[in-house]
DNA sequence: GGTAAATAATGACCAAGGTCATTTTTGGGG
DNA sequence: CCCCAAAAATGACCTTGGTCATTATTTACC
């Protein structure tokens, strides 16, 4: 259990700058849901995770719960968030000097995340599809992403790497297809293979092409 | 409610030939079981149909529903096995003068089926990842398919219409991905095209690839 | 036809996510 | 310090998927 937070009482809170005791109480009460349920979830699982336990954990009554998360994939949501503006915010801002060194770059910044979020990434892509609220949001962040692979395809093509005739909106799906069945593959055929480099293999056949010349 | 099956009963059964009145009951429940339930699922959705309800359709008491199935995602396995079946019969048998014409009589026989179950189709998408037992028999079934592309590719190497340094593993799970990615693309983006089309232009930019030449 | 064993139907029951009326805590004003 | 209104915590309760002891039916044997 993580400790409660033991900030310094500040006597005379600036209104606005430092949030009232109720505020700071929300804030701490939602922290403590939030980390106790990703923590049980990195641990046993998120369908072996209830709700019960969660509050047990925070130390709050179950019906609290509510009060702070639409149920217990609002958790999932957040997560997705932060993970996913995390990937979103450095392919923004993604600088390289070829169409291949961009598309290598975001395939490898995925991989490292799925490395260090471990179980939590795993049980990310289980659980997409799952919940309603998670798969919505990811279908936006699908089309953000078509965006921003379209993009890069322009730039691609203005470069002279791509050919000039290539349908952007095609070619940024099937990037993003790659993307995510490597995800997919990687998750349910039991990460037997490393994730950055199954994708570049498939996306190197993608820039060559299959048919002989 | 669908009408109680009125089998012709025949007197003397032949034994091995004709069941005992036991093993007819038994396959009459469990074929009311099934056909409640699908058409509840066709007609609410998966998740908005109750157990109570598939069984009050079937006449029977709760209970007898796990008599007979697993669970509610059984209905499903036994649907998705329907469906894949007839889709690896029809892949296995396949002939087509060309690589590219066996893809596209594959994507075209997917697209019917889709089009043909209709709320079903969705419903298998749908519910894929979000039940163990179907996304276990998803996986197998994925890797027959990996088996069969592999196939085909081979035979377009030894034709001289693929590259004959193509990577024939990696090829096929490109060629998988533009497969479900369109699928899950098609039922989540609201199926505002056609799927057939959308796989083979998918399909024809791997096989010319993205480089200028 | 009668009876016992095998087989199968059934609904009370349990667990867990989610709801909500009730109780408790908080903070402002006198 | 006391009181009250607003805000928030809480656990009894609802629903539904799934379990299982009990009850009912079928079959085999005489």
């Amino acid at each position: 259990m993580p400790p409660a937070l033991t900030k310094v009482e500040i006597k005379a809170p600036l209104p606005g700058v430092m949030p009232s005791r109720r505020e700071r109480q929300k804030a701490d009460r939602r922290e403590r849901i939030y980390r106790a349920a990703i923590e049980l979830f990195a641990a046993k699982g998120y369908g072996e995770t209830t709700i019960q336990e969660i509050t047990d954990r925070a130390d709050l009554g179950k019906g609290t719960f509510f009060n702070y998360f639409d149920g217990k994939e609002a958790i999932l949501v957040e997560y997705y968030r932060k993970v996913t503006g995390e990937f979103l915010d450095y392919a923004r801002t993604l600088k390289a000097p070829t169409f291949r060194k961009k598309i290598a770059a975001l395939m490898r910044f995925s991989s490292d995340t799925a490395e260090r979020e471990g179980a939590l990434f795993e049980l990310l892509i289980r659980e997409i599809f799952a919940s309603p609220a998670l798969l919505q949001l990811d279908v936006q962040t699908y089309q953000e992403i078509l965006g921003l692979y379209i993009r890069f395809i322009e730039e691609g093509k203005q470069a002279g790497e791509l050919r000039p005739d290539l349908d952007a909106a095609i070619a940024a799906r099937v990037l993003a297809g790659i993307y995510n069945l490597t995800c997919l593959e990687w998750v349910f055929l039991g990460k037997a293979f490393s994730m950055a480099d199954m994708m570049m293999k498939k996306f190197d056949l993608v820039l060559n092409g299959m048919m002989k010349r």
